[in-house]
DNA sequence: TGCTAAGCGAGACGGTACGTCCCGTCTTAAT
DNA sequence: ATTAAGACGGGACGTACCGTCTCGCTTAGCA
């Protein structure tokens, strides 16, 4: 986490770890109270109550250092696999609104785009936070193929941008919240046009809710 | 356009109209040049020639300024109405995509997310930029059910979310530039979801394709 | 008052002379208000309930505004003459007082500066407001030399300015008020220099304030 | 000289000193040549080749930052101490008088009026400005009573007042310049008044001056 | 009575400076 | 070598006035 040393032999003074753990903290603080605008190098290095050196030090600027609180909050996301195509992508998919509903939308928009102008954050970007529950529904999809629940030439990188849309779509415009109930529609309609045999899918995924846990459907 | 006076009836000197036209000139200007860091209103008025004042009598900030540069851009997206459904969805999302094709996704996503913080901003940010290509999706939709092309319990909000986010969320993210083609994969899975009798809609618009112009299928 | 028209025929609308005293009486209480740096022709004008070009027509800028405010509120200084030159010299430097301390003393201060940089101005501010005064005690010696109290040789000039400073200092600098004792004091210290028969001089003072109205010791 | 840090221990990067005197030479330079209406922060730093936060750093505005230019030029004032009386007050006048003379009376007008508004500025106008040569006359004048030059009786604020108003005077009214000769004359007045035997003051004062140095009567 | 010239209010115009905030770099002494 | 502290040059913020200008309307005296 935040920038190597130049040297690569660690020798002098070592880093004291609990500045990492302070400006990281106080980073996220800041974007909750005041979004991406508060988070200035100075105010973070006054709230950790450290020297603004020490940052710089580790991150080269404002945007890595947010970047980095990010993806520290936002964690890994593990992919469901129950053999139950439709319950494995709602599951997914809310993992997904999750992990994203813990970042303000207009952090999430103003870090997005000052990637434009720094390929380095952008992959950093990409590799932390955008791809990861990305992937977990890729993962599910290729399950789905595995079994043979899909149709050989749907284009799966479509719909995996479309589910994947549906939860930013709305988490960056903020228009509507998405609930569990239309995260199922989606689903549904979007299977309806990969599935091999979607009827037969749905009539599986009913038959597992009826027998064990509801889906949840309270608004996000 | 920009700050109205304060009193209704227009006394004193009027505003130069050459003054709005340079300034949101040297707005969109900066902004395809140096993106949204590059736009302060002390920038802007030393390229359109004018005094910050005269920029700050029409706009109360830099972010109100960018709006309405951008909205100026974009105008009005009209709403094709050929009677065929497949046809017109496809074009008008086209016009969505390219409406949204002229503003740098880093702009849009910095504005988006200067919204959250001046609820004004966010309100002329959705009423300028973000419901007019929507309505014209939304009114497609209606021509469809009017014509009786669709299912009348098809989720339209859900589909309308589900297509323009499929621009902006490519846009935003920037990952892959969206082409027709694709587009019209996904018209025609959504249409797959909700339409009373696809082929049929299919079958039509084939006919039109043939006997007509061909859908530009260039990468956007 | 205040600028002349620039044609000398009076065609067209005549000034309104209810402006210049609403000006005057503006400037006036922002002086008392909040001092010289208190006064813009823009607050005069808007405290005056009359257009900013209504005040530029007569006064080319604030510091000539503020010179015609503080002349129309001194006035002119009368010059005694009782035939005592103890009395009258008391009488004219306590009236020479009271027409500065109508002025707060960094307004005074704050005109004459700007007088440094603009020859006109200097020029009516002595004519108005620095001379006046002088030009009373000036007289008062004159009387006294006609009656033949002064030594022929003495150095009316400086006496003058010692008289004057005496004042002006304490106003300007502000670090004690002068009582009408210390003038009392100061003209007999002075008089005691460049007067022919000075204890003759006392001795009249003294019989005509026992037989008339005493003189008042109240500090300024 | 300037404002000193927050913390008394003198922690982190000191202040470079070639700033302060960068900006205080800066700040005379422009009051000789513009008076205090050109000194604005901008222009100082301008000149200076720093930035305006360092000037920002050291005074808190304008003002202070020339109340520190003029007290930086005019330095300490030191007391004669002869034993002629006269002799000693001639050569105080005079040094009173040369350390007025190196600043524009408009620009110690102006200052002075902004004391009216900012009691900590009027303060250190009176310690580092003001009071400097007055002390130096009042030490002249104890030094006179020591030796029983002057009359017990004698009110020695007065004549403090009355020799230094000559100077302030004329400087900030700058109507005429004062020569020694004139002080001269104003010195011998005011003994006259307060001296125990001035005819013998007088005498010791010419034996000195025959025998030594001739007094200057160049104009100031 | 209608013409014409100026006054008037309102407010826009190009400017300048304000004093504040933060940037990212640097210098210092102390650990 | 890292740390806290803070100075450094720089740039932009949004505000307040400057003195000039351009409007449409009002108010006279002269014809």
């Amino acid at each position: 986490m935040g920038l190597p040393r130049k040297g690569s032999v660690p020798t002098g003074r070592p880093r004291d770890p609990r500045i990492d753990a302070a400006a990281i903290g106080a980073t996220l603080a800041i974007l909750d109270e005041s979004g991406y605008g508060g988070v200035s190098v100075e105010a973070v290095a006054r709230r950790a109550r450290s020297a603004k050196t020490a940052i710089y030090r580790r991150w080269p600027n404002r945007q890595h250092l947010v970047l980095a609180a990010l993806s520290a909050r936002i964690g890994e996301a593990a992919t469901p696999d129950t053999g139950c195509t439709i319950c494995d992508l709602n599951e997914g998919i809310n993992v997904f609104i999750a992990a994203f509903r813990q970042i303000r939308p207009d952090v999430l928009g103003s870090l997005l785009a000052d990637c434009a102008s720094d390929p380095e954050l952008r992959r950093q970007f990409m590799v932390r936070l955008f791809e990861p529950p990305r992937l977990a529904v890729s993962r599910m999809l290729d399950q789905a193929a595995q079994r043979g629940d899909l149709r050989p030439d749907a284009d799966r990188a479509l719909v995996l941008d479309l589910l994947g849309s549906l939860v930013h779509y709305r988490a960056l415009f903020g228009h509507v919240p998405t609930t569990a109930a239309e995260v199922e529609q989606a689903v549904e309609a979007l299977l309806g046009g990969i599935a091999l045999d979607y009827p037969a899918l749905l009539e599986h995924s009913r038959r597992l809710a009826e027998g064990g846990a509801v889906h949840d459907t309270h608004a996000l």
